[in-house]
DNA sequence: TCATTTGTTTCATG
DNA sequence: ACATGAAACAAATG
């Protein structure tokens, strides 16, 4: 599931792992995955990767041509680096430099999305995506909600609304904001929301410091106690499983409000 | 065999 | 037209 800071991770790999190395060949596999010609992809022999950026749950590899890779995870996903001509298996595509080491897209699950574009801004406007999650100022994200009606869960996930936050991370960012996922947006105060996007800023940045591994989280989090009956780790209270958005939902009935 | 997982898409409703 | 929300869908796993 990865979510912006698992994305983030992953750009910070490929950015000391992949860039200004010569690609010597790209492999692709036939998978559903990739939605772009393998005539495109092998053009990408003998060019190079100069940037690694993120928008959300989307990270660009900008090519020396100026068209971007774009990958976009599903479900499962991840970016392998392989040292010394070590075979990834099962990977839709897998680029291999000139010091021959190679890069991987992986993607068990194939719900992934692997595309070549020419422009980044007009991609993301395109597919509707709202503003990047950690890019947002106070101002522009309280507008937005104010905005919106529904549940507080299911704005933050709605990546036409903001980009980056899934079903983990919205859970996570209430849960330290001390609000309930089902809360009503029209039944936030201004201050409420405040909260929300410094909580957001906080939680993200800790969790691209612990490169989103939940082991690694601080004891105060909800990532690693995602489980009915579970003690909460702010509280006495006990975390309860529900249904918001027709997701699975865990939150602290006692100290969120 | 089927429930479960998640992000996205589709479709019905207000 | 638009927003919202519920359900469907994708693939794999236990």
């Amino acid at each position: 599931m990865p979510e912006l800071p698992d994305v983030e991770t992953f750009r910070k790999r490929l950015a000391r792992t992949v860039l200004h190395k010569r690609i010597k060949s790209v492999k692709i596999k036939n998978s559903r995955v990739v939605k772009a010609s393998r005539k495109k992809l092998k053009a990408m022999e003998g060019r190079s990767f100069e940037k690694a950026e993120r928008h959300g749950k989307h990270c660009f590899l900008k090519l020396s041509s100026g068209n971007h890779l774009a990958m976009h995870f599903g479900m499962t996903g991840d970016v392998r680096y392989y040292k010394d001509g070590a075979k990834p298996d099962n990977a839709p595509l897998v680029i291999r430099f000139s010091d021959r080491h190679s890069f991987a897209f992986i993607n068990v699950r194939k719900l992934g999305k692997l595309r070549l574009i020419k422009d980044k801004e007009k991609f993301i406007e395109k597919q509707k995506l709202g503003p990047d999650a950690l890019a947002m100022t106070k101002k522009s994200f309280v507008k937005l909600m104010q905005n919106k009606k529904g549940r507080v869960k299911t704005a933050l996930m709605d990546q036409k609304t903001l980009a980056g936050i899934g079903n983990i991370y919205a859970d996570e960012i209430l849960y330290q904001a001390g609000i309930r996922p089902q809360k009503r947006l029209g039944r936030l105060e201004k201050k409420d929301l405040e909260r929300i996007h410094k909580v957001m800023k906080r939680v993200l940045k800790t969790a691209i410091r612990n490169k989103g591994e939940a082991d690694r989280m601080p004891a105060s989090y909800l990532l690693g106690r995602r489980k009915d009956g579970t003690p909460c780790g702010r509280c006495s209270g006990t975390i309860k499983k529900t249904q918001v958005n027709s997701r699975s939902t865990y939150h602290c009935p006692k100290h969120q409000r």
